[in-house]
DNA sequence: TTGTAAGCGTTATCAT
DNA sequence: ATGATAACGCTTACAA
């Protein structure tokens, strides 16, 4: 029952000797070495061949000091945003011919460090994290001299008067509210509501800048809920939380929010969007099929991933990327907040797949 | 600006000369060997803190032949499922100290060979499949001497009446669906239909496993529909497969597509469940959170991850694999094919994550 | 065009 | 208890 192929590996020493060259040479021809004749190239692909001959990138980094490997850090790969994001990356680093590591930290520090450990000791080309709470600064210390791209960071540090950092990818928070709150402005809404999800930076972003464009676009105040950020498995809570008196409109931190503060509008008997109008953040699949279906800002997560995985790509020094990145969203109007009356929705309103994806 | 981390990667070497000994007694120190004497090792885990000392792996498994590395490879990661199986894994493998390389193969075999090869050229301590449609023996064949596990393998060899192999871990398809359409019978339905979607294996697994229950439980025959696999975008085109004349109940291949086709009879005008009750498979997270509910064949997504890991990290022998695994689902019932009237369901119907979860 | 030999950073063997 | 030294499998000066 076993296979033609040897139990034991095949060494480049292996090929080399079938192929009657030195191991030097059999290693410039299977590299497709200019200066190897035609025909001992040849010889040796074909003894390469016949042996099932695998390079071991281990060897081989060694020497050539690169790993042709990128580390991903990530909260929780069960999660659809940060999936999408991991999609994404490895999808381009594949195209590339690099090979992902992927680590979920699960939002806690000490592992997050030990994450960009691993990422070190494996050398790793280069380095993206997914939402992080770690200090970039000390996170670009940790990992270098590999270059370190921060999707979506999440360090209180984001929300100072602070630029950017280079390598930083994120998406435009503060649009992304505003066409969500002037969206519901327009539809008639006075009481406005955010309900947000634990206490991490993102969430005081997308937080403060509802407030302030509902402050600056219509001068009304926010009212603004919050449930810890592992409550979501409770519904009814999030319907609960929303107060005493039902705002006539939501914007929540994240679908995942969105979706389940749905149901538990429902369970209370709330019905939306006639008590009350539901905005969620992300469009992650499932946003188009809810019923009724989810009114959000999406976010282009694929690409979010893709464009990491590129930049790292391209970035041979460390100290060389490229200056921040901020992506645009739009908000998607489906059910759970319509267009007012007698407007005409645009055309993408109905479409499965944003447009600004991947 | 540049912090107090040198640029240059510190060697084992440099922490000998800094605890002024030899690489030797570095090494064995760092590893905890019982003959270093108790100074030399505080001198030299002092030394390798104070110059902050991260091993380089590549190096290490070249000589030591382990690499502290597993492959995973999958067909996407931005699906639920093999979201949840790639979590559990991850989770399984770090807990052990082992680093998890993830591949997408997005069901093409040809990627699904480069994928297999590129753990055999990073020489990972084991390989898992989730879900795909290489021949088991031909993967397993490219990834000796490595031990190979198959998540809910998809290659139509399980069609037939051979034994599962070694290694294999599936979910009891036959239980599923005997459960889901057991509970529809006894609601009452008897024109009940199979939402397919895509023909490969696991597909027909369970379209098979429904009409078997079907026609032995009540000799009812099934009615079986199909859509092309990546028609899931279009949920009214959901609807419409199932026929001119709407059945009384559906099971559904999967979850994704249980909540398309609810969308689908929305748009379409049917009431679920009064008009037909519906059914899925896998209980993915938002499966709860549909209106209505989604009723559901439960799948231990995460422990299957786990159990993957598990099974790589105490094989150490690739011909020594466990035997094949089947583990248990359990029905949900919620809305959409709810229990029949005048029965109070049982406590697990409520709860939002199930029972066999990791 | 090809071969020889050194080296990548570790760990393991064999001394002492 | 510790040190030399040889691997591990590969690439790349330097030679020829």
């Amino acid at each position: 029952m076993s296979g033609p192929h040897p139990r034991q590996r095949i060494r480049l020493a292996d090929v080399a000797v079938r192929a009657g060259v030195s191991r030097a040479t059999a290693s410039r021809a299977l590299s497709g070495d200019r200066r190897i004749s035609e025909s001992t190239r040849d010889a040796v692909r074909e003894a390469a061949a016949a042996l099932g001959y695998v390079p071991n990138v281990a060897a081989r980094g060694l020497r050539a000091r690169t790993t042709q490997a990128l580390g991903l850090m990530l909260s929780d790969l069960s999660d659809p945003v940060h999936g999408q994001v991991a999609a994404g990356f490895e999808l381009a680093a594949a195209a590339a011919g690099y090979t992902v590591i992927i680590v979920a930290a699960h939002d806690v520090v000490e592992q997050e460090r030990r994450a960009l450990t691993a990422f070190v000791e494996r050398s790793v080309d280069g380095v993206c994290i997914a939402s992080s709470a770690l200090d970039p600064d000390e996170a670009r210390e940790r990992v270098a001299p590999s270059p370190l791209v921060v999707v979506q960071p999440d360090h209180e540090r984001i929300l100072g008067p602070d630029a950017l950092p280079p390598g930083t990818i994120r998406t435009d928070e503060r649009s992304g509210m505003e066409q969500a709150v002037r969206h519901l402005l327009a539809g008639g809404h006075r009481d406005i509501a955010y309900l947000g999800a634990g206490t991490r930076a993102t969430n005081v972003l997308r937080s403060r800048a509802a407030e302030q464009v509902l402050r600056e676009s219509a001068d009304l105040p926010l009212r603004v809920s919050s449930v810890p950020e592992d409550s979501w498995g409770d519904p009814r809570a999030l319907a609960d939380a929303l107060g005493p008196r039902m705002p006539d409109a939501v914007v929540c931190y994240d679908d995942k929010l969105a979706l389940a503060l749905l149901d538990g509008l429902r369970s209370r008997g709330f019905r939306v969007p006639d008590d009350v109008a539901v905005v969620g953040f992300d469009d992650i699949p499932f946003a188009a099929l809810s019923n009724p279906r989810l009114t959000t800002v999406s976010t282009p997560t694929p690409l979010m991933g893709r464009l990491a995985a590129e930049t790292l790509l391209a970035t041979s020094d460390a100290l060389a990327l490229p200056p921040p990145v901020v992506l645009p969203v739009q908000l998607v109007v489906r059910e759970s907040a319509p267009q007012a009356a007698g407007v005409a929705p645009p055309a993408h309103a109905r479409r499965l797949v944003p447009v600004a994806r991947g």
